[in-house]
DNA sequence: GTTTTAACCTAGAGGCCCTAGGAACAGCGA
DNA sequence: TCGCTGTTCCTAGGGCCTCTAGGTTAAAAC
């Protein structure tokens, strides 16, 4: 009999086209078993168990989506750039829920290392950030709020979280914009700690 | 031998609490009947499946959680009660963690229908933004934002998310005053439209 | 006290994860 | 061409989980 000719990119891709078609969470060796013809126990030959798998899953749709990102946002900035962003990252959640869920996921220092998708993240935000001309700490803030808002409308929005008849592509657009807002008028540190004395 | 006096609400409780210690992926049906010291079909005459006990658990948490806000809003407005709503809404998430990840599963239609949580959040949620002046679609508009942002970052940090050495209470801080700040200065519908035309 | 209702049981099928150890295939040097 | 070696894939099996079918027994209702 033919050999299937596994390899771990093999099985982390059909994952990932799994987790779309199934939802992340049914992400499971003896499902991608089947899909290759094999028995459950010849995948451990190339992955250690589900736990790996699925963070190789979430490397691979890390990478995806940054790529998307930075072609969107190439030659932009201000606000056209965080509108990019913005809307190159909701897309890829919404073609690939599967695979955007999960990035959710804690994924060991070790496997993160040998894959440049999270430093690659990290250049490009900060990047798109550079118009609104924030300084250490706010940087750091700002793009926790952006990551916040960013996953948290794509998570409600993808459990159907939404019920309200109102477009949720508007809503979108407004939170954006109030984004955009927040960086342009961003509040200094020192405005913040008068504030709380 | 006496019967150990099971309820769907005693199980739904000791579910959430399962869920709060060992994480709500984790809220099995043999777990909870290790705890009651009885058999898993047992738990079949009290509770339609997991799917089902896992919404249960949904509804006792969000409703937990918005009596908590609500405690905390209570007699504030503006910048303050949206600080207190958001500050409850963190720490009950902080609190419990396996709780506040059950509420972000769906939930049947016919299930929520005894259950006045949902529209409690709605009232409290809309009623603390009545200081803004905002009305309909922005209304709407600023309620999804303020969900994805408190949802987004929560989920990020209960994740482990946030590797920055920023102080992540300080950037929780400054997320809450930046969505004050677009609130305040919320841009009208009419701006938007005019900024797609 | 009997009847009815429910709570709880045993038995069992099916799915998933994972380990241990064996068989077969590939590429390699002799 | 033959055997060697490493890897691929296998069988076998244990453990945990979900859920169904059908029986027994305790508690409540009459």
């Amino acid at each position: 009999m033919a050999r299937a000719g596994l390899t771990a990119d093999r099985i982390t891709a059909a994952a990932a086209d799994l987790a779309d078609e199934s939802g992340f969470e049914n992400v499971t060796l003896s499902a991608l078993a089947r899909h290759f013809g094999v028995k459950d126990a010849s995948l451990y030959s190339h992955v250690k168990n589900v736990r790996e798998l699925r963070m190789r899953v979430a490397l691979l749709a890390g990478g995806e989506l940054i790529d998307e990102i930075a072609v969107a946002v190439a030659g932009r900035s201000g606000r056209d750039a965080l509108m990019a962003y913005a809307d190159a990252y909701r897309a890829y959640a919404r073609a690939h829920p599967g695979r955007y869920a999960s990035t959710q996921i804690r994924v060991d220092l070790d496997l993160v290392a040998d894959a440049p998708a999270m430093r690659r993240t990290v250049e490009i935000t900060y990047g798109m950030l550079r118009g609104y001309g924030l300084d250490e700490p706010d940087l750091t803030d700002a793009v926790r709020l952006l990551r916040s808002t960013f996953h948290g409308y794509l998570s409600i929005e993808a459990q159907g979280g939404f019920h309200h008849v109102r477009d949720v592509d508007a809503s979108w657009r407004r939170a954006v914009a109030a984004l955009h807002l927040a960086l342009t008028h961003w509040p200094t540190s020192s405005t913040e700690e008068a504030n709380h004395a």
